[in-house]
DNA sequence: GCAAAAGTGTTAGCTATACACCCATGT
DNA sequence: ACATGGGTGTATAGCTAACACTTTTGC
């Protein structure tokens, strides 16, 4: 082997690991998945690494398997984080003394706790489907409400504003829904959904009119009873042609 | 350290690298920047790695400036490639042989050629201004016209695809031209560049309102002289305005 | 019967698009 | 003078955005 690529290889960065923003959508609220590390108070994403024979993508249908039990799931890559100050700005104090006692006495050496590159995923999951279960690292796994997040470890705060301006990009060029809502719902309910993502108000009487006239969701006969009011029409999407406007990245404007 | 931990570590996938697909833009022409490996016939995208107290940021501007020179340069990752068949895509027959000529007979070797993620960044350089030069391990640097760029190493047409198709997406919604133009141009030679990058023809008289309406021009008083017909006006870009735009992401629907 | 929420249609303003004539320049 | 390409304005269609009244339901 040429000794300047051996120079070169052992002075370059070798570690990648994935983290994700898993959305969930609940009583009209948008929610974020974390867990809580054991013995502490600190909250972060879910992530991991990938296995040799695995592609990132299959290691992340892993990941969300194995957190959320769901298997067909939306989830996009939205960015690469490769800044070197990565753990410098954990906001929590001890960080290291804890790691250490989690992870053992030697986890800060050079060897294994390197910084790295984290490719954050997002990931659209059922509320009502999913099943969460904690990491063996960690002894909580909570849905918190976008706007109620804490500090969390490490960047994650900032990799959840990031997931969520892809979201909100994604809304403009892409239909969102299929993920999210289960799978008969009301058009306000999809409007929440919208409204909540966009952290914005839109009007009943447009939205309706614009998202059939995608062409993507298919009027039930059915109603949801049992609120104190008029019963809404239960509509479903189209998975067909939702798939399609998925594929052809149709500007929606909303 | 955790037994599990260092297992879980052993298994996992070490390897992270940079792609760059450098455009440029000269003689209404889309260019991309391609290295011709040593004694063959084979080209690939510039890239790199990132030293370990680089961030991934910082190193792709040391990358392109070792190819092009230029240090001032729009840059941005489109896409992190995480697949796991990266390697056994490769259209060259031989490939293996030639990369052990050229690294060494223990290039393939567990210990340094692993599979890789590689992060996958565009950029966009002023073609009159960067004076291009090879890699170490390439004798050869040149600019291919988008339509003619041929088959090459690994994943790397792919990557070209991606990264036109993310920067087609990024002229929806923040301005583009700054660094593919000469600082003066005029409004047909801006035109061009997004015809080119589009890849499809635009309306004179209805480009030049929509550009003018963006308020990130400035007309100058001189014209451009030497063509066998009108002069046309010279501009340039309002750099504060431009970048406000930038930051904005406000929608430019061309 | 009343409060809360959902169903529905029309209009105005704006933006995107299509289109034509005149002007400057080099040959 | 003529061929080439550039400068400019207007009219139309389509879409977005604003808006009000009626209906259903549970309490």
């Amino acid at each position: 082997m040429d000794p300047r690529f051996i120079t070169y290889l052992e002075k370059t960065l070798k570690e990648v690991s994935i983290d994700c923003v898993i959305f969930g959508f609940h009583e009209g609220e948008l929610k974020v998945l974390l867990l809580k590390w054991k013995g502490t108070e600190w909250w972060s994403l879910p992530g991991g690494r990938i296995y040799l024979e695995e592609s990132a993508d299959d290691a992340v249908v892993r990941i969300l398997q194995e957190r959320t039990g769901l298997k067909e799931i939306f989830l996009q890559q939205f960015y690469t984080f490769g800044g070197n100050d990565r753990y410098k700005n954990t906001p929590s104090q001890g960080l290291r003394e804890k790691l250490e006692q989690l992870f053992g006495d030697d986890f800060y050496d050079e060897k294994y706790m390197k910084r790295n590159v984290s490719m954050g995923y997002m990931a659209l999951a059922d509320f009502e489907q999913a099943v969460t279960t904690p990491d063996w690292y960690t002894d909580e796994c909570k849905w918190w409400e976008i706007s109620a997040i804490p500090e969390l470890l490490f960047d994650h705060n900032e990799m959840i504003e990031r997931a969520l301006k892809a979201l909100r990009r994604q809304l403009s060029y892409q239909p969102i829904g299929y993920n999210l809502l289960p799978e008969k719902f009301t058009m306000p309910e999809l409007q929440r959904l919208y409204e909540t993502i966009l952290g914005k108000q839109l009007d009943r009487r447009n939205f309706q009119k614009l998202m059939l006239s995608y062409d993507i969701l298919e009027k039930l006969p059915e109603k949801r009873t049992g609120g104190a009011f008029k019963s809404p029409f239960l509509y479903r999407f189209d998975k067909e042609k939702y798939d399609k406007a998925m594929q052809d990245e149709i500007l929606f404007s909303v």
